[in-house]
DNA sequence: TATTGTTATACTCTATAACTATA
DNA sequence: TATAGTTATAGAGTATAACAATA
């Protein structure tokens, strides 16, 4: 799992000393890779890297996407999503299919057994992810949604 | 950048709706997100890899780490940590000694040149960082931190 | 001319396992 | 036997740029 640059949970604490932000900083790091590593331990079965998971989840409950749609809500750039969909497509979970109305277009669609994949994995993953959040008080999870809204404004 | 398997950012609201978590973790990968973004364009102009810099910065204000405590620090592992660690001595920013007392152990150290460049882009981007921090209050530092401190607890 | 997606290239990281040299 | 680090291998993502087909 990688991280941000500045990494404040390898720092040297000689380092990190007097300024005052960075244990709050290394909270969000911290806060942000146990979530995400938690999500990965629910995932350890799907024969799937992320980003191919990324892209089959964006895709479920659409009735596909662009490249240049998928590109933009994963962040894949387009040389590298062509490698992604090869992939995927190759393991059968999606297809493309010209667009009718703009010739240099693909749509992107999840096959039967991609859709399969995405109704079975989706909800399992997040009622996995579900079961951790639900722990906290819905009090302290109002909390926690206004401090994170006004930490990434501050970006 | 790469993220959790679950992309809240990518997600059709469709699929999300009536999972009241959901907001909550879109901005939890959000802040972050913003925060690593910002973070990486700081760093435009240094030529190494965010592993790369992880490790400087790892090593930096330190007489020197084994390859273990700097794999446990980075979560890189062993294999992988070689080539970065080559890679970092072919840019001569850190160079191999070999651990006086136990001739199986090599002591990873900055070079001058590495400690140069430790001593001129960590403050820097300390600096960089702390002047988004401290847009938000104290107030709201402090309660972010406690609400980070919460939400990492249940993962 | 601009845009969509593909291809090509070169590099880095990742995971895994076998290997060496020490302990 | 166990540990520290290296080597080998295979795969996947990344960035970048040139390219073909189409608009």
């Amino acid at each position: 799992m990688r991280q941000s640059v500045i990494n404040p949970l390898a720092m040297n604490p000689k380092t990190a000393a007097k300024q005052d932000f960075i244990p709050l900083m290394r909270e969000l790091v911290r806060a942000y890779q146990a979530f995400a590593a938690y999500d990965a331990s629910g995932y350890r079965d799907v024969d799937l890297t992320v980003p191919q998971a990324d892209v089959v989840f964006t895709l479920g409950n659409t009735d596909g996407l662009t490249f240049k749609e998928i590109g933009e809500k994963t962040l894949i750039t387009k040389g590298t999503l062509t490698g992604v969909i090869d992939r995927l497509e190759d393991k059968g979970l999606v297809s493309r299919v010209p667009c009718p109305e703009d010739r240099r277009c693909m749509r992107v669609t999840l096959t039967d057994e991609g859709r399969g994949l995405f109704e079975k994995e989706f909800p399992r993953q997040i009622q996995y992810l579900k079961a951790r959040f639900d722990r906290l008080a819905k009090s302290e999870q109002r909390e926690a949604l206004e401090s994170l809204k006004k930490l990434r404004a501050v970006f």
